[in-house]
DNA sequence: AGCACGCCGACT
DNA sequence: GTCGGCGTGCTC
């Protein structure tokens, strides 16, 4: 027999206690899971932690199987076991295999990302503690059958103080020793501790009800619940209270909520309802049905970045009074993003609302899933792991085997399509709950005397203003350019101001005369003079928010104005400021990017004006129309909702090419014939939803080896399809839209497939070869891509 | 991802 | 003669 330990093994190698072998997704790029030994078998699930190399990383536990004897050698321990929480499930594991799977990244490295950036960081002791000290408001005990047998043993019959404790849990009390006081109740203690319970003799208590029965009565019931004498409740749904208001719903919202209500397991239902119309109502009605039919049942609400702001979740605080709310989004401090992730793995927060990455939960009672404003861009990542939330979302509904709800107004056309061929139910509100829908008139930039001049609006744009002005009303402005001008320019030798790392121009802020670039952050000071010719003459070029605020003023001298765009708001809190403003009737214009046309609903806004948003209409992304035409239809919302207003809202639409169809289309208020249009286009240029997309995204500082990775890509690419089988079409390496960015060069390749089973075969096998290529090149695939 | 190992340029 | 650059490969 050879000891091991005189064998020499090094003390993190298992010793002969280590009887497990452990399959762990470890936190790295690391395609596979890696195998440790564990002295005691590990659930599938477990949060682990491992040495990796000379570090120690996060990991989940997969499998774990017996070891024989002697069989360790070469693996090390598994350092420590996350015991206080629960293993993530076995639906949550396939959720992020399939997902790992799909958008070819190494499942560890997405299992991690999934997680709280705290749980990951934390030893297993800190998350024990964080959990028990998380708030546990509203979760009650009651006895378990050991406890039942145990704890009267372990009270003996001396501890008057803590037989009453037991006697709440619904313990009876030792014969002729302690008893409850006649005529009070253990568990009535100010109300606190309840005596209704599911299972008729149980008796729940909560830690307010426990310290009022004594003073360590808090500490205690913990104690006794890791001993396993007592069992976690979760609060009982109160279904009295989250009635809600009793609003009255119109026939549109009665009539989408009959259907959900009839839909048995898995379905998909895209609400296409426009602004205004109660898609909100629809979203809490749906959450509220539920939640009242399943006491662990939980529903999960996505919603796009910008819009988490706080007029939806004090709907739902209102609505759901009784109901712990779990937020999920990258704005939550650290630590209180694990409190969330927590209650809702644990089954204790029943609403998840939250922002993309909230799709990756762990919801072991999913019942229901919402997806708002289920078009818009932010729900695909754009880093890391590219996914798709939205897509993630129908996925894992039909996992789970529970309804998905898409609601927007300008779906998505993939939903849209999917509505049409029937995968999708569409559930139509084109009916306005709350005031009118706006006048959409489109105002051509040609001939305009004002534009002529080099003003910022048009004539009818000016006039639109100042009768707002003169009835106390309030115009909204938009268009996409943030600062001052766009660019610098020399008119003499035709110099502009380009970034020196981007190919991308730097844009003029004039407050600080500085020339910025917006994409990887260089700034400097404008130049007094050009560097090429030194004319002193430098010009700045088109106009940005602050030269519209700037030209704005001078027209309306007596108006008060405000700008918020990316500039005014980089202070955090600062955006909601200038809102507030508005709200309060403090703002006569508002001027700003995109950022004005969301989340907000402004009472005495009448009009909306997008000032020149033609780049959409003839971008090289073919996204782009459809992000347009949301954005214009999303914006002309902001309008209107007031019902106080004298004058008809309106939205202005200051265009060069006002014959459009998609501005066309706008006017008419016909998504669905610009839907068709677009979807026609797209099945004439094979595109999706018509085909599966994937882009391989390489870039390095030097443009030669991107180009050589490219090449050798596209040679890979062309020997897997030379071994036969259906192979998607690998187009030629073009340049990606910022070719250079923050002095890194970037080229793209596009793959296409009729069929998603086709793409997805070829990806895996392609991002396999790939893996073999060298020279430092740093690549992803990005499959569905949303941005070209 | 980190982190070590390894092989070629400008410095005490 | 070394310090350090990054290119390469591995992590159970």
């Amino acid at each position: 027999m050879v000891n091991p330990q005189a064998a020499g093994l090094l003390p993190e190698s298992p010793q002969g206690a280590a009887a497990w072998r452990v399959q762990v997704a470890v936190d790295a790029p690391i395609w596979g899971a890696l195998d440790y030994a564990s002295e005691r078998e590990l659930a599938p699930g477990t949060v682990v932690r491992v040495p990796l190399g000379r570090q120690l990383v996060c990991g989940i536990v997969l499998q774990a199987q017996p070891l024989a004897a002697g069989d360790a050698a070469g693996l090390k321990l598994v350092r420590e076991a996350c015991d206080a929480l629960a293993p993530l499930g076995a639906d949550w594991r396939e959720l992020l295999r399939f997902a790992a799977d799909y958008y070819q990244r190494p499942l560890g490295e997405l299992m991690a990302a999934a997680l709280p950036g705290w749980l990951r960081e934390q030893g297993a002791q800190a998350v024990q503690r964080r959990l028990q000290a998380a708030s546990r408001a509203g979760l009650r005990y009651a006895l378990s059958t050991a406890g039942r047998e145990q704890l009267p043993r372990s009270l003996g019959r001396r501890s008057t103080a803590l037989w009453r404790l037991a006697e709440a849990l619904g313990l009876p009390a030792p014969r002729g020793e302690v008893g409850p006081s006649p005529g009070q109740a253990p568990g009535s203690a100010e109300g606190q501790a309840q005596s209704e319970s599911p299972e008729p003799g149980v008796r729940m208590l909560d830690e307010a009800g426990a310290r009022r029965l004594h003073p360590r009565g808090a500490t205690l019931l913990r104690e006794w619940a890791l001993k396993g004498w007592l069992v976690e409740r979760l609060p009982q749904a109160s279904p009295a209270e989250s009635a809600g208001a009793a609003l009255s719903l119109h026939a549109e919202q009665e009539q989408a909520l009959r259907v959900l209500a009839q839909q048995q397991g898995f379905g998909a239902q895209l609400l296409f309802g426009v602004t205004g119309s109660g898609k909100t109502e629809v979203y809490l009605r749906a959450v509220q049905r539920v939640l009242e039919r399943d006491p662990r049942a939980q529903a999960l609400v996505l919603t796009p970045e910008i819009n988490l702001t706080p007029q939806l979740l004090r709907r739902f605080a209102e609505r759901f009074p009784g109901e712990r709310l779990a937020l999920l989004h990258s704005g939550l401090a650290e630590a209180e993003r694990f409190d969330h992730w927590a209650a809702a793995h644990h089954g204790r927060a029943r609403i998840v609302l939250g922002t993309r990455l909230a799709v990756l939960a762990s919801l072991p009672g999913l019942a229901l899933v919402v997806v708002d404003e289920e078009h818009d861009p932010s729900y695909k990542q754009q880093e890391g792991a590219r996914y798709s939330a939205r897509d993630l979302a129908v996925w894992r509904a039909r996992q789970s085997g529970v309804p998905v709800l898409l609601g927007s107004a300008t779906p998505s056309l993939e939903s849209w399509h999917a509505a049409a061929q029937g995968r999708y139910g569409l559930l139509r509100m084109q009916q306005r709950a709350s005031g009118v829908l706006p006048r959409v008139r489109l105002l051509p930039s040609h001939h305009d005397p004002l534009l002529r001049a080099g003003g910022p609006i048009g004539q009818i744009l000016f006039e639109a203003i100042t009768q707002r002005l003169q009835q106390g009303e309030q115009s909204l402005l938009f268009l996409n350019r943030r600062g001052y001008a766009p660019v610098m320019c020399c008119p003499d030798c035709g110099w502009k101001s380009d970034c020196p790392h981007c190919d991308a121009h730097l844009v003029y802020h004039r407050n600080d005369r500085s020339l910025r670039c917006h994409h990887c952050g260089h700034r400097e000071a404008v130049p007094r003079a050009c560097p090429d010719c030194g004319s002193l003459d430098l010009q700045p070029l088109g106009r940005g928010t602050q030269r519209v605020q700037e030209a704005l003023a001078a027209l309306f001298p007596q108006a008060r104005i405000a700008r918020i765009d990316a500039d005014t708001a980089s202070r955090k809190g600062q955006a909601e400021a200038g809102f507030a403003q508005v709200h309060a009737g403090e703002v006569d214009i508002l001027v700003g990017t995109q950022m004005v046309t969301k989340g907000h609903d402004f009472q005495r806004v009448s009009l909306v004006a997008a000032l020149n948003p033609d780049a959409g209409l003839f971008s090289h992304d073919p996204r782009a129309p459809e992000r347009l035409f949301a954005q214009l239809v999303q914006a002309a919302g902001r309008a209107g909702r007031a019902a106080g207003s004298t004058l008809a809202p309106e939205m202005l639409v200051q265009t060069a090419y006002p014959e459009h169809p998609l501005y066309q289309a706008l006017q008419r208020d016909d998504y669905a014939g610009f839907a068709q249009r677009e979807l026609l286009e797209r099945k004439r240029a094979a595109m999706p939803p018509f085909s599966f997309q994937a882009l391989l995204r390489a870039e390095h500082a030097r443009e030669q080896r991107v180009q050589e990775f490219a090449e050798q890509a596209a040679a890979l690419a062309a020997e897997l399809a030379a071994e036969g089988s259906p192979t998607p079409t690998v187009y030629p390496p073009v340049p990606a839209s910022l070719a250079r960015l923050a002095g890194v060069h970037r080229l793209q390749l596009l793959v296409e497939a009729p069929r998603r089973a086709v793409l997805h075969a070829f990806l895996a096998r392609w991002r396999e070869a790939l893996h073999a290529l060298r020279g430092g090149v740093r690549w992803a695939i990005d499959v569905d891509p949303t941005e070209f």
